[in-house]
DNA sequence: CATGCTACTGGACTCCGAGTCCAGTTGTCC
DNA sequence: GGACAACTGGACTCGGAGTCCAGTAGCATG
């Protein structure tokens, strides 16, 4: 029985290549240039297929991503103590950050791609997907993927990660905010462009003097608003 | 004289038209929502024209953003101490952070709309424009404008100018990765949301803390290439 | 193995917006 | 007031995202 039928092999085989044929585009073209017509024929399906499967484009990118991704939000979970849990908080932050700017480097078209193909997540204005897929978005299905089905679950995951570190030692700061202005560096344009550029460690070691710098900071900002 | 002819009357009343039409209709509609067929309509003119002006919807938008950070670019070169020249490093580092996260919460659709419409800037592949309207991008005219040209103006300025201060204090931080670092809160999406629900203030305490933070930083990190 | 149910497929099609073109207009300079 | 070029505007092209639906083929069941 089960009230959810197994997905159908070639659904799943399609999928797969899809997925690849993405990768394999972003590895040789300008991401904002590929078009998903030419993902479809490179994956050799229809773009009906690709629409079906994952609704638009920018989810189609936030899947490719969430692969990506995917080996190091379980190494937070689980995995020896410099990322995995077990060290101290800012071992762990120096750690985690390290692992994200290495990440972001190895995907830096990704990641730009990402931020143009959201219109911007939460909107009311005829947010059509999420309502008229309802099937798609429920999908999951394989259990390799892990497919969560959220928003933009590869930032919350590391938002929600360095956000509670933070808190953890300090908790005197806006651990949330301070979480999301570290992160908004791997999206800025110009770092991307640095990162293009190998030079990947100058972010590593500014993000780490940043870290440094608020969990050595000597006194409590009370509350100035 | 003047191998530049003045900008003929038509022209300038136009082009005002077509800036003003643009902040009001940016003032009520998501950007990204806004056409360029609208801001034609609603300026009275024909798109052919707007076009002609400013060359693409990525220009446009920078010009509005440039007139709305006119002020403010100012008041950095002359301007009483706290912001202007006279103060110490530090309190105009404090001073232009609060000023600049006050003009982004008045403004995060354009500043929203801007990060999606520039497609990368310094970009090899067929970057069209800046070649074929030579014109247009030398364009200048109006002084009352300023019109540098530049790729992207007001970014580069208040990039430099940060950047100028925390070197001035801090020698042995890589002070313009550390200034990219702090505008790149600017156009994150979740912090653009952030200063929708008018918690503007979280955002200039945190960076506040920050800037804090490194200045009053202990250790000097050598170099852990 | 046959048979039905239905999810999946694919490519032609619609929709829509950015940017182009150019014939006509109108400021400006002399 | 005449010539010249810059400006104007709207019809047009181009191209990509997303839709549609008739056809196909997995999977379950007898």
């Amino acid at each position: 029985m089960s009230d959810q039928r197994r997905e159908r092999a070639d659904a799943t085989r399609n999928r797969r290549a899809i997925l690849a044929a993405t990768e394999d585009l972003l590895t040789r073209h300008r991401p904002e240039k590929i078009t998903m017509e030419q993902i479809a024929r490179a994956a050799g399906v229809g773009k009906g297929t690709v629409f079906h499967r994952f609704g638009s484009r920018g989810h189609l990118l936030m899947a490719v991503m969430q692969e990506r991704a995917f080996a190091l939000n379980e190494s937070i979970l689980s995995a020896p103590p410099p990322l995995g849990p077990g060290a101290s908080a800012h071992e762990r932050l120096y750690a985690f950050l390290d692992a994200v700017v290495e990440i972001v480097s190895r995907n830096k078209g990704l990641v730009a791609a990402l931020g143009a193909a959201l219109p911007s997540a939460g909107r009311s204005t005829t947010d059509t997907h999420c309502a008229d897929l309802p099937d798609r978005a429920t999908k999951s299905a394989e259990p390799s993927h892990a497919a969560t089905g959220e928003a933009r679950p590869v930032y919350d995951v590391w938002h929600s990660h360095i956000s509670a570190l933070i808190a953890e030692e300090r908790a005197d700061l806006d651990a949330d905010l301070v979480a999301h202005v570290l992160l908004s560096s791997l999206h800025s344009d110009p770092i991307l462009r640095l990162l293009e550029n190998n030079e990947g460690h100058r972010l590593a070691t500014a993000l780490r003097a940043i870290t440094t710098a608020l969990l050595a900071m000597p006194a409590v900002p009370p509350s100035l608003a």
